[in-house]
DNA sequence: CGAGATTCATGTGAAGTATACCTTTAGGCTTAA
DNA sequence: AAGCCTAAAGGTATACTTCACATGAATCTCGTA
């Protein structure tokens, strides 16, 4: 019986292709991290004299996306936390992604996530946000002697909720006896430490690190590494791998994307069930990831979001002439109508047009029209084949 | 003809409102001794 | 009397509204050459 299913699953999985996957997924850290020796050392020196307890400088990183500064960052992170383990000394080091929206977009929810880090149970909401911080400084006071907080895509919580919470951070360690905190920033918007407070700006970028793109090279050798234990063996030919490498070094050196692109590759592959990896899987994995971004980030909008997009989309249909925010609002509002569902108003739908344009579902300018008014131009930036389906998803959602 | 004033349609910021949760607290009920 | 439950009171975050002021170039106005 046992040896039947066995032979039932093995040709159900069909598993040609991968070896082991994770090692493609782009939260995975490889032991050895290839080309960015320098930045590795220099992390390290600085956080040095954390396994002394002593309180490193505040740390700040940038670099654009894939140019692996949370790899480096979480290298070392757990380098430390080994060494501290083996010295039993009482060091704390957490990482925070300020990007994801349950964890921190608000100032509450990262501070509620530290705690959370520590074993506090928090609820969503309903606290004081000052009794979060005196809870906080309490923990840190008798747990730890040294806290070091990586908050990655900082720039993401900083636009949305102001550096506010940076400077509280940074202060809370004159009110620390026994412990203090250090921050690393992560930010892969280069020109966001320029937008700071200068108090902040100059406590937070004691020390500041810049990672530079991988080139074409890098890359490869990063591909070919990593494919070399991620596939088995012969399924992908160096070709594909130059292909990807060229691919993602035309996209600003972004090695989380090659890396992506990979994994797809090889999933689209597995799918055909293929036994190898062409440079056609990559061209359709190119193309799916995107149409799948944008897909997914259009099903967890709300549903107002959906009606404002959806006016977008009717207007781009039928377009004579650029689309305006006073065009949609007014065939949002038709829509509202028709449809016996409350309206926001014009000043909220100009709101969440600007959210669409920062997630780049569309492109929007101000422009002044002179006499016309001031306006924003606004654009639908979602690949034609992508339209219908967009609205298809659209219509279902709001019962259309 | 050209400099300044005017104007339009929204952008944008601040402050207020409604709603959904959350904790704390006081009072009432149950229960065990 | 101690323990437990519940409802009310008092907070906060979030999404939205209201109000008020800011914008910036096309257009108008008017003085001047």
């Amino acid at each position: 019986m046992g040896i039947k299913l066995d032979n039932i699953f093995d040709a159900f999985s069909k598993n040609f292709i991968f070896r082991n996957k994770n090692i493609l997924q782009s939260n995975y850290t490889p032991e050895t991290i290839l080309h960015r020796d320098e930045q590795i050392k220099q992390v390290a020196s600085i956080l040095r004299p954390a396994l002394r307890l002593e309180k490193p400088s505040n740390l700040f990183l940038y670099g654009l996306t894939g140019t692996g500064k949370t790899l480096v960052v979480q290298y070392v992170r757990n380098q430390l936390l080994e060494r501290a383990e083996k010295q039993k000394l009482n060091l704390k080091i957490e990482y925070i992604n300020c990007k994801l929206k349950k964890v921190g977009d608000t100032e509450y929810r990262i501070l509620a996530e530290l705690l959370r880090k520590f074993g506090e149970d928090i609820p969503f909401t309903g606290l004081p946000t000052g009794q979060l911080y005196q809870k906080f400084t309490e923990l840190i006071e008798n747990k730890t002697q040294l806290f070091i907080i990586i908050l990655d895509e900082i720039d993401q919580a900083v636009r949305r909720i102001g550096d506010g919470f940076l400077y509280t951070l940074t202060r809370i360690n004159s009110e620390l006896k026994n412990s203090q905190i250090s921050l690393i920033g992560i930010s892969n918007d280069t020109k966001f430490i320029d937008q700071l407070d200068p108090r902040i700006k100059s406590s937070l970028s004691e020390e500041e690190l810049i990672f530079p793109p991988y080139n074409a090279l890098q890359l490869k050798d990063v591909l070919a590494s990593r494919s070399k234990t991620a596939f088995k063996e012969g399924v992908i030919g160096e070709g594909v791998i130059n292909k990807c490498a060229a691919y993602a070094a035309l996209s600003h050196g972004d090695a989380r994307r090659a890396l992506d692109l990979l994994r797809v590759s090889g999933e689209l592959a597995e799918r055909r069930g293929a036994k190898e990896v062409t440079e056609k899987d990559l061209d359709e994995a190119k193309e799916k990831i995107e149409k799948d971004r944008i897909l997914d980030l259009i099903k967890t909008q709300p549903k107002q979001f959906h009606f404002v997009l959806y006016s977008i989309l009717l207007l781009e249909e039928n377009k004579k002439n650029k689309i305006f925010t006073g065009d949609i609002y007014r065939t949002y509002e038709k829509l509202c109508k028709n449809m016996v569902i409350e309206c926001l108003t014009q000043r909220r739908v100009g709101d969440i047009i600007a959210e669409f344009d920062m997630v780049g579902i569309v492109n929007a300018k101000v422009i002044s029209k002179g006499r016309g008014g001031r306006t924003r131009e606004i654009k639908l930036a979602i690949p034609e084949t992508l339209i219908p389906k967009v609205k298809e998803i659209l219509e279902q959602s709001l019962n259309i």
